[in-house]
DNA sequence: GAAGATATCGACGCCGTGTCGATAAGCGGT
DNA sequence: ACCGCTTATCGACACGGCGTCGATATCTTC
């Protein structure tokens, strides 16, 4: 009974296998557009290649999988805009640079929110994901500004204590406004103003001296003199 | 065809409703005790009841209903301690009134950890939760945080500008840090540790004078003097 | 003790996941 | 050109969790 279907026998496509995984990734990005990482199923993701299921577990063992994918993608353009706050040199006023970091991390969350997003989401519900994203990458980053919080405590630009627990509160605190405000279709704020307001805490909990002058001295508008 | 299983009747223990939906939330902070919200089933839940899994239907739509309705049993316990900070007489100091609201909430998310942790992992999961948390509960704080700000600064006690979003942020930090330090099965932090922190960026970011002024006396231990 | 209400049950259908063996497209050697 | 090897692609299946349904046992009330 070999299921007689050789009906309408579709013509196979063979893809290079880097291209295959490039369709299914970009996919992903398109189907993460229209509705959140929880709805999205092997099925209509694959449907939108022209590819079947099974050819997805071929490139991927689950969707936790594709979830990393896309992260690594945009973990480039993180660490890009960010080295220059993380090794700044002595040079650079760091009450500034502060904001600038913050300010160009909130941009790339605004062009990569739905994906971004998606990570936050997966990272609650899939072991992998969370590995790779909280226990690594997030990690990493609370050890980086832990570290740059240390040394300018060494050179007396901050009193900073507890540099480690405050990095890590800060950085969630990123995190969550940023997946809140700028991951969803339609971000009820814009990347400069959520940044402004995440400054203002981080500048406040660094260098509460700075802020209190800033306040004092330029009561109605944001940035820039 | 009767499917004739009248073999082992098992005698129907009947509860009233009430009982009945009391064991299913208390079987269900038991497995939450055990493994994380995403590896919680009906199945296994009611297997500790001894119940079915029909049965689970009769009384809630879903699992995240239980979500929602161990997430009530906790709500009350947060107003009741963050009430005092939220309507403060004048006469209170402020400042000293932060790390006391803080810790207050801290303890009961030690507490309530894997509860109130499966409550945020569902509330990206699931529409209903999310609603009920994140756009019912969570944006009644925010609110009611950024109220009381709004006052202080008639009153001349802070210089917060943009109180709304200074709230959003500040209490989005606190949930994911808490979540995260307090909701495991072995917390790494304690309660008393994680509220300092987060205090300290609290007071940095409302009364920066105030924060800078402790810095500069108490360079040493934490807490009181 | 009969009748109505409802708490409980077993079984079913649905949907998404992940696996497996078969098949066909390309690649390389002769 | 042909042949064999690799492997990208496919259809079908088994599994597990979800939610529904009609039947049945238990309680309540008169």
């Amino acid at each position: 009974m070999a299921t007689e279907r050789t009906a309408t026998k579709a013509r196979r496509i063979r893809r290079l296998p880097s291209d295959a995984e490039r369709e299914i990734l970009d996919a992903a990005e398109a189907v993460l557009a229209e509705r959140p990482y929880r709805d999205m199923s092997v099925d209509e993701l694959m449907r939108r290649t022209g590819m079947t299921r099974s050819t997805f577990y071929h490139y991927f063992r689950s969707l936790d999988e594709v979830a990393i994918a896309l992260m690594r993608r945009v973990q480039g353009e993180m660490m890009d805009v960010a080295m220059p706050w993380i090794d700044a040199g002595h040079d650079e006023d760091p009450v500034a640079s502060v904001p600038r970091a913050i300010r160009a991390v909130a941009e790339i969350y605004a062009r990569h929110g739905r994906v971004l997003a998606a990570i936050h989401e997966a990272s609650f519900h899939h072991e992998a994901v969370q590995q790779a994203w909280r226990d690594g990458i997030l990690e990493d980053w609370i050890r980086a500004i832990a570290e740059q919080l240390s040394a300018q405590r060494e050179r007396g630009v901050t009193r900073v204590r507890n540099a480690p627990e405050i990095a890590r509160a800060l950085l969630l605190m990123n995190t969550s406004v940023f997946v809140e405000r700028l991951g969803q279709k339609q971000p009820p704020d814009s990347a400069e103003s959520v940044a402004d307001t995440l400054s203002e805490i981080w500048v406040g909990a660094i260098y509460p001296e700075a802020l209190a002058e800033q306040r004092a001295s330029r009561p109605r508008r944001r940035t820039t003199p």
